[in-house]
DNA sequence: CAGTGGTCTAGACCACTTA
DNA sequence: AAGTGGTCTAGACCACTGA
């Protein structure tokens, strides 16, 4: 393999891998669609099969690709299972993953204020949309979120106000506007809630709540999401595993 | 490679590295000594150096062990910098890493509660230490801690009571008792503080606080720490990388 | 059955560390 | 210079999948 134009002492199977994200980013293949075989990408790199393998491995490991023996190497797709709580920590206290159910409360354009222009590396005034909804879990409201998104990326945003549906806005994103989440940074503390909060949660004022501070980024680490949640943890708490 | 007496159909690598991870429970290798060369484990396995090196791999992505080139392979140790942050997500606003220091209030024995025989799955009445201390970061209290300890598994403990000390449990837990830490599950919660929280962090009765409630687990699985903190979120946060 | 990823091997060369 | 882990290759065989 060779990079002629500059000296890359990067190893290949690095070089394989990055090539592979870019294709990736500019949606060369769509989420659920199947690569071609190791044999046949090593070929087109000009590599071994192995080399190839140690790129896709990573790439397993980092939840960008699926790998499934005897079918293929897939591209990872938000409604897969195991994607399904990656990015959902909220746990009830025998730790059973409930699925929650969404309703959007309000959905509104506007521009950014100096908040959303930070948290989202978006220029002054950039317009974005801002939604606000309650999460239910087991029938009751547990979490109260504040969405911001870079309206660019989101063109022609539009979603049921008012009615509860199973909801993960990620595979929305995926499916509706390519926007594929790979990972995400969050900062917890505890908050009071506000009457707002009180009233949407079902809480008194005041009551302590477990705030979660999202910024999601894009394969390419675009900040395309910024969450602010606030939860009711009386019944239910926030799972971090340690490995 | 022949298991003679079972069949069993896991990958070579696979079992390789349990009977690598066996000599470590064992303590075969003291925290900070490097393991056998590849080539050599390779020869006392009957195996190829391929297969050794995938057993390695997987066990250094597991912070078992840590592989420097040139020099070998290490077991892992908790005074390693890289570890030291492991398992401590507290951070400042600027997502600062300050090592915190800690402040032992209180260190007596007794018999397991309830509580406590649950959480680290111990007969009923067995000998627990119960500690108590006050974590400080940048000179101001911040987490106050409840920590309880298996008495069978930290005989003869003692620590500075009273005392300011640049802290870290595990680096104790591994060196004085041979106990390591190798994960941990965390649950998070929003509480209002207590008088007794109040007083030690210095905040208002009510104020809400982000409570850890963490199981710490050896590198056979047993439970050997269970860990109630209560963090003031004024000025810091616990951060969560989502990958 | 052919094609896929998963495992295992053997050998080559490289980069880094220590003596 | 010798020894270590890191990369890369080529080829063999296995287990699983779907036509």
């Amino acid at each position: 393999m060779s990079t002629a134009e500059s000296p890359d002492f990067r190893p290949l199977y690095a070089q394989v891998k990055e090539l592979l994200i870019a294709r990736l980013v500019r949606g060369e293949w769509r989420p659920g669609e199947v690569l071609p075989s190791e044999f046949s990408l090593a070929a087109t790199f000009g590599v071994s099969q192995g080399t190839v393998r140690k790129a896709l491995d990573e790439m397993a490991a980092q939840n960008l690709v699926v790998r499934r023996q005897g079918r293929g190497t897939f591209v990872a797709q938000h409604s897969q299972p195991q994607a399904l709580f990656h990015f959902f920590h909220i746990r009830d206290e025998g730790g059973t993953k409930e699925l929650p159910t969404g309703l959007v409360l309000e959905l509104r354009g506007d521009r950014a204020d100096r908040a959303q222009t930070t948290c989202l590396k978006l220029p002054a005034r950039a317009r974005v949309w801002e939604m606000r909804r309650v999460r239910v879990l087991r029938g009751k409201p547990v979490i109260l979120e504040r969405i911001t998104l870079p309206a660019a990326l989101f063109a022609g945003l539009t979603l049921p106000i008012g009615s509860e549906f199973p909801d993960e806005l990620y595979i929305l994103y995926q499916e509706k506007f390519g926007v594929t989440v790979a990972r995400a940074e969050e900062k917890l503390r505890a908050v009071a809630a506000d009457s707002l909060d009180a009233k949407a949660l079902g809480v008194a004022k005041g009551t302590p709540l477990l705030e979660i501070d999202r910024v999601a980024l894009s394969l390419d680490g675009t900040p395309v999401e910024w969450r602010l949640s606030r939860c009711n943890t009386a019944r239910h708490h926030y799972l971090s595993e340690i490995e």
